[in-house]
DNA sequence: CGGCGCACTTGCATTTTGCAAGTGTGTCCG
DNA sequence: CGGACACACTTGCAAAATGCAAGTGCGCCG
């Protein structure tokens, strides 16, 4: 499997990238992360546990029914490659 | 809609960012793109049309029922956010 | 102790993906 | 001339992912 295939298996899912593009921001919560991106909320809650479970992000406790998602050094480690995707998508040639 | 929502309508479905990466290495046919990804061939089929249609590559007749795929400019320019995915994907760290 | 906000879960409908088999067409071999 | 073949797909259907809407648990605040 090349490299690039791994990647995509880890953050190929849809919202996948966008939520960490959010979290590159510094932490957030469930709610924060739903009502900026528009993503629904069971899928947010399936890729926050994919993410995780793939040591993209983890959950940091706040307060009783209240925590953060914050990205690893593994999740800020993909900045380059939103980045460079967000650059070109933002051209229209 | 953000830059990187915008690339990923374009290049985030399944199988797309595999298709492009091979053609980095030039022009490619039908069967081997299907052999070397192992990708179904219907959503070969389906991604080269969309891929075309999002300026992303085009059709290059070869002979009679043979044709290649090619990447346009700005798929190439594709190359530097595939490049950084692919050495996020290879390091296990 | 009753209602509220937060972080989810659950139950379906819809869409996407995948497998396997079939189609059309031009070339090659006899 | 005719039949087998390679190539580039298409088609039919099953399985999986995604999306919508409503519901659940649980501390907290009044």
């Amino acid at each position: 499997m090349s490299d690039l295939a791994a990647a995509l298996d880890v953050v190929g899912a849809r919202w996948a990238l966008l939520i960490v593009e959010r979290l590159l921001d510094g932490p957030q919560r469930y709610g924060d992360l739903q009502r900026d991106l528009g993503v629904p909320t069971n899928m947010l809650a399936t890729r926050l546990r994919e993410l995780e479970a793939a040591g993209v992000l983890l959950r940091l406790p706040l307060r009783h029914n209240t925590r953060a998602y914050a990205l690893t050094d593994r999740g800020f480690a993909l900045r380059e490659a939103i980045v460079a995707l967000g650059t070109w998508g933002g051209k229209d040639t």
